[in-house]
DNA sequence: CTAGGGTTAG
């Protein structure tokens, strides 16, 4: 019988000339598996069709039709249904507790239903194995280990520990409040552990952020094995994100889950798996191998916001920005799928390497108009995108003008976003704001305000912080760090002391410091460092050629065509080829490219002699703000 | 005979 028949049935009652009043399907058992219908096949119209036809018959008062109601209800998201059946009830007994406990959990209202839980322990309802690994839930989401405690301690008096499903849900609280000892404790303590103990204590060692654990957890997953229990779609879900190229020698586990999921056919009940998929797709985008996580993505039967936001983000992090722009359309266009804040925080660093302000624009339209604006990281991303699409007057008003509780990364991006422009003193001075109110910065505000230093020449500016972050805030310098503090020495002319800087740093410098130091060298005319520096620079990276050409050049301007000749040979025998670079830029939606005297556009000549007309103004008119926006 | 639970993402 299909749907649509059984929601006329159930709320016919006696007016119908097809049925009679009293029904086969007026018993509480028919009525209980039309409720069951109504989740199953997602229809809220079912749900409250039945609902009417039990007021109309009177079974208002019956604890099974109330409790399925109640779960029903709130499966659906519609809480508030859940919450009158209950006070309609006289007789409240344990399950219709749990079941509209549970509802509010499951929607979020975390705080709602613990209320409830001392509300179910004041009337006098003695809480069961149900309601305490709900409410244990409801403390690890939180993150309130008093509450846990709490909880733990009334499963102990009640017995309920020895319960496998109550000693899971305290086992997960635990890891959520970071006692990952206690998680370990009760699992050496459960009398009989299914898989989902196992996946209890190996999300606590995934989620603790801690990777000196990590040889720890797969040994956990082997243990688990030698244990005779299967992994299951939980178990590999939770290993995906920790394999991958990522970490190093963890790209064959990944391969291997992929394989796992695949004979075991994990999630092949109801089609393929969607969360099973997405974490393969992120998989395969962390190991570069974003083709492979396209293959998934193209043979997934039905996508969800996040197998598209995976796969978005996977082609962001390629590089491969259009794309990624033009899935983030087809999400919506095709599959009618609205973005999320992730979403939009995944697909906005997109239009900031294309430039693109209309698109940003839009994006941040939207998210206003869905009232997503609400969120620390959205925020970040807009500061972001507006300052490197050129509009520094944007990312000001979101930075000043927008009430979030700013992160180290809001004032990261801010510092950064002034870097960029040009505004050393401006960065400086935020920077000095971001310490005063008490935020603590990282690498990468160090980053951002020591290449702001830079590029405005703020050297001593630049050094006193360099020293005073080291020594207050214990953040070991990175190469990057490191090749700040080289570029603004280099380019500052300070060329020895930056070479002495390079000889007594703590890490091994890399080509971005060489790098640095071949700059400041070409910018003060000292070709001897530039030497220096390129000899290191080509023996790290002996495969790139970027690297060759500059020294070739090098070369060619102090009119050494020996040498020259040398390093071409080299490159040949190496097999080295440089791709030219380009430039572009975006017109009515279509990308033009350029590079060096290219001549190839139609409007080729219209676009040269406008850049002269450009330079010649610009000569004349001195410094210009480049804010259009 | 019929109700209520835990472990997973972007």
């Amino acid at each position: 019988m299909n749907l649509h028949l059984l929601a006329r049935k159930a709320s016919s009652g006696g007016t119908s000339r097809y049925y009679s009043s009293a029904t086969a399907l007026d018993s509480p058992l028919s009525l209980l598996h039309l409720l069951y219908l109504s989740t199953t096949h997602y229809s809220l119209h079912l749900a409250k069709q039945t609902h009417a036809r039990i007021i109309s018959i009177g079974f208002t008062q019956n604890p099974f039709l109330a409790t399925k109601l109640v779960s029903a209800y709130a499966a659906f998201g519609y809480v508030t249904g859940s919450k009158l059946v209950f006070e309609l009830m006289e007789d409240k007994n344990v399950c219709l507790w749990n079941s509209l406990i549970n509802g509010y959990a499951k929607n979020g209202a975390n705080y709602e239903a613990f209320d409830l839980f001392n509300g179910m322990c004041r009337s006098n309802v003695l809480p069961d194995d149900f309601t305490l690994a709900t409410v244990s839930k409801v403390a690890g989401e939180i993150g309130d280990l008093n509450v846990g405690k709490l909880v733990h301690s009334k499963s102990i008096q009640s017995g309920s520990v020895l319960d496998t499903v109550v000693a899971n849900s305290l086992m997960s609280m635990y890891g959520k409040c970071g006692e990952l000892g206690e998680t370990r404790k009760l699992f050496d303590e459960i009398p009989r552990r299914n898989a989902g103990s196992w996946n209890a204590l190996i999300a606590g060692y995934a989620n603790s952020g801690d990777c000196s654990l990590r040889n720890d957890l797969w040994e956990i997953v082997k243990c688990m094995q030698i244990d005779g229990m299967k992994l299951d779609g939980f178990t590999i879900s939770m290993l995906l994100p920790l394999s991958g190229l990522e970490e190093t020698g963890k790209w064959d586990y990944g391969r291997e889950l992929h394989c796992y999921i695949l004979k075991n056919g994990l999630g092949m009940g109801c089609g393929s798996d969607v969360h099973l998929d997405s974490c393969l797709i992120d998989m395969y985008s962390r190991s570069n191998k974003v083709v492979t996580g396209r293959n998934v993505f193209d043979r997934m039967k039905c996508r969800n916001v996040y197998a598209w936001t995976a796969m978005i983000n996977g082609y962001v992090d390629k590089g491969d920005l259009d794309e990624a722009l033009s899935l983030f359309r087809d999400m919506q266009v095709r599959d009618g799928i609205e973005p999320n804040k992730v979403s939009l925080v995944s697909v906005l660093p997109a239009c900031s390497s294309l430039a693109g302000l209309m698109a940003g624009k839009q994006i941040h339209g939207y998210a206003i108009r869905k009232d997503m604006n609400h969120d620390v990281a959205l925020y970040n991303a807009l500061i972001d995108m507006y300052s490197k699409c050129g509009s520094l007057n944007c990312a000001k008003q979101i930075f000043y003008n927008s009430f979030f509780l700013k992160d180290a990364i809001s004032w990261s991006s801010m510092i950064n976003a002034y870097g960029l422009h040009g505004k050393g003193e401006e960065a400086v001075s935020l920077y000095d704001q971001m310490l005063w109110q008490g935020s603590k910065p990282d690498m990468i505000t160090l980053v951002g305000v020591l290449s702001a230093c830079c590029r405005s020449g703020l050297v001593n500016e630049g050094l006193s912080i360099y020293n005073s972050v080291i020594n207050k805030y214990g953040i070991k310098p990175t190469a990057e760090i490191c090749a700040c503090v080289v570029d603004m020495l280099g380019r500052s002319g300070q060329l020895d002391r930056a070479l002495e800087f390079i000889k007594t740093m703590s890490v091994e410098p890399g080509p971005s410091v060489w790098g640095a130091l071949i700059n400041g060298s070409v910018m003060h005319g000292n070709i001897e460092m530039q030497e220096l520096a390129y000899s290191f620079l080509i023996q790290l990276e002996p495969e790139n050629p970027s690297n060759y050409i500059s020294l070739s050049n090098l070369h060619a301007s102090s009119k050494r065509w020996d040498a020259v000749a040398e390093l071409r040979k080299v490159m040949k025998e190496k097999g080295l080829r440089k791709t030219p670079g380009c430039s572009w830029i975006s017109i009515n939606g279509k990308t033009h490219c350029f590079s060096v005297a290219d001549k190839a556009h139609p409007y080729a000549n219209l676009t040269y002699q406008m850049l002269d007309d450009l330079i010649s103004t610009m000569k004349g008119a001195g410094p210009i703000d480049f804010e259009y926006f």
